[in-house]
DNA sequence: ATAATATATGAATACTTGCTCATATATTCA
DNA sequence: TGAATATATGAGCAAGTATTCATATATTAT
């Protein structure tokens, strides 16, 4: 049986992967870590606006950050998110 | 190369799957299909919101509606949702 | 120290979302 | 036909969210 508080803690989940932004920066981070002007170059949006999703998805444990001088290296913390956001491509694409 | 659409498209799927609501609609229907009646008896809300839930679940081709005189039943689409599903529990269990 | 760079954060705002309530449609039964 | 049942839908509202802008913190270089 699924514990009440899961279904909660799996909608924050899905949350956090419930918006194309947050999807693309995800994406960047597929093949290899990179810090946040590069991504919000890669996603074409301000760097305030990444960096609030960034700490969004790092409270979810979707991304993990590394810190070297004055800039912050994100990366995806484990294989779970790289699987979700497959998974779902695979129902897009053919569904 | 990920298309443009595909983000947001993967965004609606997992937007479908953000809400704690949608989840237990989703997981009384993992073994069976039901009724709306009995969906909402069972995650204890009014039938108007679980038929609003369930037409967006629809539209996002989670759940599929077979009509049997006035009763309709709902059933999951495909085995992405329960994977989909699963794959995230386990990230929300030992994460 | 001061300036410059990289990131983070708080407040404000426009937009979205999930519910309730009232009402509509569809099907069965008398 | 008319009443009862099952589901669907539209409007409206309260709560949540994504962005922008201004500002703060932290690190490096001069």
């Amino acid at each position: 049986m699924i514990k009440p508080t899961h279904f909660t803690h799996l909608a924050e989940l899905f949350s956090a992967l419930s918006d194309p932004t947050r999807l693309r920066i995800i994406s960047t981070l597929m093949d290899c870590e990179r810090n946040v002007g590069e991504i919000a170059l890669l996603v074409e949006l301000s760097e305030s606006a990444v960096s609030h999703q960034l700490r969004g998805l790092r409270h979810m444990h979707l991304v993990r950050a590394r810190k070297s001088g004055r800039q912050v290296f994100y990366s995806l913390d484990d294989d779970h998110v790289a699987r979700l956001f497959q998974l779902g491509l695979d129902h897009v694409e053919h569904g």
